[in-house]
DNA sequence: TGCTTATTAGAACATTATTCTAGTATTTAT
DNA sequence: ATAAATACTAGAATAATGTTCTAATAAGCA
């Protein structure tokens, strides 16, 4: 196998093997020399790829960002009607988190602090997505389908709900799956910000 | 002064001190001897009554969850209908986060790892809290004022939205406070809970 | 007044993340 | 094909930092 794939391969075990200790017991917790048996990775190979531990979870981070906004615009861009676009993005999210409740869990968490160079690819990867989602947007609050408010209210408002459910679902405190509830989440979603007739 | 009262001006104060720290900066990242300086407490005290680093997030946590959940019943128990209500849960919340962000950072951001012990407390207070929330609700849902549905999905829908706004603002991501746009708030999660015609 | 107990103090300790130096394999250039 | 440069691996040594421990102090109480 050649050097490339190796070390790739090597990364993506690392990351894999963060993934279940941060989600299991958060990333201050979990100790490097457990990613490092688990991994059969070694001190050296470790920070020369990912610089410290918040390296890992950085990597981690922006992967599953950008993961979750592709599959999102997969979900939305080809809906034609205000109310079918808003419950896509809801029925994504709750699919979402309940196929893949680890990185979720760790996505929404929020314990990982990124660092400036992070931030920087992040707010850059957030520009392309917002503007897709945004052009999505714009025709159904022209026509009146959707409420107009505040560009930062969308997102709280379609996908709050949801997010919250996701979160309490993660931690074990409720038994029925984000997907098994999406429609009335879906449903509720969409009376929130549709214009009331 | 009383060493009682010494006693606990110290607490509070290291208390006063961390909640500072942890809410800039997160629990891990902040250090035991940063809080040493800042509050004039030393070593063998601050662990004498906290036992940890974590033992003070832990105290800190359960005071503000006790703060909120007293006032929320103050905000909403006077409310007679059902829209009312809703409102009065989504505004209080809107201007307590307004009011104390640091604290409402500290509690949004999930970083405590709570002890046993500390579960317990919290669970016994969050059984009293859920049963005075309950016994305002089944009215409202037997009079068919509000939808009926699986119990824990009322918080995600009448709270979701504007805890997701809340950690935004606090992190610095929109310019509006809950407080100035908690009227839209609240009306979202009137039209998201409230049974259709 | 003397005894008990809660509290304070900070030096010593233990844990754990990270650095550093040296060595090895792989690619690239000549 | 060979040499030079580079990327990567290795793990012992180090540094940073949370926590324990022993002794001293002072408040409350009989």
């Amino acid at each position: 196998m050649s050097r490339k794939n190796q070390t790739s391969e090597l990364k993506s075990r690392v990351m894999e093997v963060a993934l279940g200790h941060f989600s299991e017991v958060g990333i201050e917790r979990t100790n490097v020399s457990n990613i490092l048996n688990d991994s059969g990775c070694s001190v050296g190979s470790l920070y020369h790829h990912f610089g410290n531990k918040e390296g890992i979870a950085e990597a981690l981070f922006i992967d599953g960002v950008n993961q979750f906004n592709s599959r999102l615009l997969e979900a939305l861009l080809p809906r034609r009607t205000a109310s079918n676009g808003i419950k896509a993005i809801v029925t994504f999210c709750c699919e979402w988190v309940t196929d893949q409740p680890e990185l979720a869990g760790f996505l929404l968490s929020r314990e990982v602090t990124l660092s400036d160079n992070a931030k920087l690819e992040l707010r850059k990867m957030d520009r392309e997505f917002g503007q897709s989602i945004y052009d999505w947007f714009v025709p159904h609050v022209r026509s009146g389908a959707l409420l107009e408010l505040p560009t930062s209210m969308y997102v709280p408002l379609i996908c709050g709900s949801t997010l919250e459910y996701s979160r309490l679902w993660i931690s074990g405190r409720n038994n029925r799956s984000p997907g098994a509830v999406a429609s009335i989440l879906a449903e509720a979603a969409w009376q929130s910000v549709k214009s009331s007739p």
